[in-house]
RNA sequence: GGUACCAUGGCCGAGUGGUUAGGCAGCGGUCUGCAAAACCGUGUACAGCAGUUCGAAUCUGCUUGGUACCUCCA
């Protein structure tokens, strides 16, 4: 474990970045909106997977005790604002005739696999909007208290106009109301609320709504943005530290949350708001309403007719993190593509690290400042908002240097492997959790000791064919063990393998 | 229309008022039976115009182009 450094976040509430201070020593409680399950993870959903999942990486290297909470949003998550607006999961379950609930498990199911598959770390607490509408209930209550909301037919909304007389709606997002109210679409049937700019906290359900609950209004349900409110609270207390999610959720979903927790408890209840942004493809987002989306099964085995080829788990981790969370990311072919085969040359690293030679007698120090000097870059750069680009290029320069003293045109000692090697152990796979997919977290069951055998008595062959100068034997071994996924590189210490 | 943000070499993508980002591709070389890999060398990039400055791709203004949010979205 690391020691504690200083780690700089960016808040979106400051738009600044500010040196992280956990309210309770030592531990962080990191809240993420999760996915509305009502189809397929697609690649914009990896974006956030993977940041946090490297930012919880980062503290708990750093020494942090981190709870991790991501939602399910499994109802209250409408088509549009509108009276009228369908629920996403009972509209899905509507076509495909089945329970919403069906779908909700479907879906939860398919989107744990793709984020297994992207290495990331389960949450710690991965709680469910639907099992949590006692608590939704009792916020609506609390603020109909404080007088910042109203019952308007059944349903329940908040006070937005009345909020903003001691509170700034916009916060967060950086709008002025007045704007807002003079610019919002007018919307069907929105004839329950005082102004547009007032939102949900319950919906009365009409009579063909299947999820409802009862509550003091109405048979019904929650709003949307009442749940991570609930949720955050529940398991993180009322005040926590982090609060992470997509950009395209910071007006209204946060911006929303932010005023009930204020109204509710007099306090924002999140001290840093962090925002990923989107993953775009030929410029524009990527998104379920746009129809452009690449889901992750698709990526995963290339069937998606933009597709030129199919892209690994490990490569899609890796051309996210080549990018800064905070700034959008061009899918192409050519990128992935580029991501892949940068990600195979820091693999190769990473294992031959433990191989390397080293002199017992002293070494030039200027390869060991240098290596000392790269690993403090490496950690600067992390705590510099989760600077991972900038990371993976410091990361290339320890690759450089492995493969040169592979080469045996660098020569290192014992302290500077072991630098090398827990860079390798604690950034590129701890950290950033980039894997061979092989032998990592994914657990493809390859039987090694068996295989090293097999292929070490054939290569013996090749050897005694090399030696005498068979050619055509030596290249047929070569040929028929790559028409396996074998692939043979011959060095001058002998031929080593690799599974592709 | 309102509010933000962005424009970097063939592609992706960092970054800073003056010194090499990095990856991928290309070119030249080393190594090698060949191949693959690796290593070495190689790019005078920062949308345009004007200004501030000893010096700007980095700051300011304008212009152009693009994106996001204001409906649901990671």
């Amino acid at each position: 474990m690391e020691k504690a450094r200083e780690i700089q976040i960016y808040n979106t509430l400051s738009r600044s970045k500010e040196v992280f201070e956990p309210i309770t020593p030592g531990k962080v409680g990191l809240y993420v909106c999760g996915p509305t399950v009502y189809g397929d993870a697609h690649l914009g959903h990896a974006r956030p997977g993977i940041t946090y999942d490297v930012l919880v990486r980062l503290f708990r290297h750093l020494g942090y005790k981190v709870r991790y909470v991501r939602n399910i949003t499994d109802v209250g998550h409408l088509e549009n604002d509108g009276d009228a607006g369908e629920d996403k999961i009972e509209k899905k379950a509507r076509l495909e005739q089945l329970e919403p609930m069906e779908i909700v498990q479907t879906y939860t199911l398919r989107f744990h696999d793709a984020m297994r598959k992207l290495n990331t770390y389960p949450p710690s607490i991965e709680p469910r909007a639907s099992g949590h509408i006692i608590e939704q209930i009792a916020i609506v209550k609390d603020i109909l208290d404080k007088g910042l909301a109203y019952i308007s037919n059944g349903s329940v909304y908040f006070d937005v106009c009345e909020y903003s007389r001691s509170h700034n709606y916009g916060a967060l997002s950086g709008r002025n109301l007045e704007d807002m109210i003079s610019n919002t679409r007018v919307l069907e049937g929105q004839d329950d609320k005082h102004s547009s700019a007032d939102f949900a906290l319950w919906k009365k359900a009409s009579a063909e709504h299947i999820m409802r609950w009862p509550s003091p209004w109405s048979d019904g349900f929650p709003g949307w943005h009442l749940e991570c409110s609930a949720m955050s609270a529940k398991y993180l207390g009322d005040e926590l530290d982090i609060h992470g999610g997509g950009m395209d959720l910071m007006f209204p979903h946060h911006e929303c949350e932010l005023a009930q927790n204020t109204a509710a408890r007099g306090k924002g209840g999140v001290k840093y708001w962090m925002h990923n942004n989107m993953i775009t493809i030929n410029g524009q987002k990527m998104g379920k309403s746009l129809g452009n989306f690449i889901t992750l099964d698709e990526l995963f085995t290339g069937s998606h007719k933009i597709l030129e080829q199919a892209y690994s788990p490990m490569t899609v981790r890796f051309f996210i993190l080549q990018a800064h969370y905070r700034s959008t990311l061009d899918f192409s072919n050519e990128a992935l593509q580029a991501a892949e085969k940068g990600l195979k040359r820091m693999l190769q690293a990473a294992k031959d690290v433990k191989n390397l030679k080293v002199a017992a007698s002293v070494v030039e120090k200027g390869v060991a400042d240098e290596i000392q000097q790269i690993r403090e870059n490496i950690y600067t750069a992390l705590c510099d908002d989760l600077n991972t680009p900038i990371a993976l290029s410091y990361l290339f320069d320890t690759v450089r240097i492995v493969n040169q003293v592979k080469d045996g045109t660098m020569i290192i000692g014992a302290g500077e492997k072991a630098v090398l090697e827990s860079l390798f152990t604690n950034i590129t796979d701890g950290v950033l959790g980039l894997v061979d997919e092989q032998t990592g977290a994914d657990g493809a069951s390859v039987n090694t000791k068996v295989l090293d055998g097999v292929i070490n008595m054939v290569l013996e062959e090749r050897k005694v064919a090399k030696a005498t100068k068979d050619w055509a034997k030596s290249d047929k071994i070569r040929d028929d063990l790559k028409a396996l996924g074998i692939g043979i590189k011959d060095t001058k210490d002998g031929s080593e393998w690799t599974l592709e």
